[in-house]
DNA sequence: ACACTGATTAACT
DNA sequence: GTTAATCAGTGTG
């Protein structure tokens, strides 16, 4: 049985557990299978002093999980589309997170794909709004306890090592010089691939 | 490979 | 009324 993330794992800033979360597993319950995938690229969001944080303004009705505590869900809806799922970080009331930005798919990912519209494997969960897509995430998980095995949604720990890069968040217009996007520049399933300027691969 | 755009909704100002 | 931590599709080179 792998260990699964504990509450401790959560309570330190975001721009430490974002790069930790790099190479863990999530884990996510639908029906009687589990879906799983190898989390390759997260970004940090601060809280009421990061302008790009939605906690930024301050404690809202969406953002009200962030405020709680570590090891929640907090599980947004945007552009009149896509869900994108966080993990709350840091000590209660910072509203710290982490934005889970792709996977590699390892488990039922004939299921990610019907959930999808059977896209090809490498485009499953390389994006926020895809995961939740393939992973069937919604405002219904917003607020998971994600240290409990029992929770249909946890992360654990595998021992799997991958070297990690950082580069500026994707998508936001405040902030952009902060280098808090962590990846694997080896992973296939990383999302806007094309314009990472990595040096040659397969 | 790149730039641009429309889709569609909740929550915020 | 405006905005948004996105995505898929289109058109261009």
């Amino acid at each position: 049985m792998h260990k699964i993330l504990e509450r401790k794992d959560y309570e330190k800033s975001s721009d430490l557990v974002a790069p930790f979360l790099i190479g863990k597993v999530l884990v996510k319950s639908l029906g009687k299978r589990k879906l799983k995938g190898v989390i390759v690229e997260t970004e940090a969001y601060g809280g009421q002093n990061d302008p790009a944080s939605h906690a930024f303004k301050g404690k809202t009705k969406r953002n009200e999980v962030m405020f709680g505590k570590a090891g929640y869900a907090y599980v947004y809806f945007t552009y009149g589309f896509h869900h994108c799922l966080n993990v709350v970080t840091g000590k209660e009331g910072k509203a710290e997170a982490v934005l889970i930005r792709a996977l590699e798919p390892i488990e039922r990912i004939d299921r990610m794909a019907r959930s999808r519209g059977d896209v090809s494997k490498g485009n499953l969960t390389n994006g926020p709004g895809k995961i939740c897509q393939a992973f069937a995430i919604n405002s219904r998980q917003n607020g998971l306890d994600l240290t409990k095995r029992s929770s249909e949604l946890y992360i654990e720990d595998w021992g799997i090592s991958k070297s990690v890069q950082t580069s500026a968040r994707i998508g936001i217009t405040r902030a952009v010089e902060k280098k808090w996007r962590f990846f694997d520049p080896s992973s296939e399933f990383v999302s806007h691939r094309s314009k990472l300027n990595l040096p040659q691969e397969k």
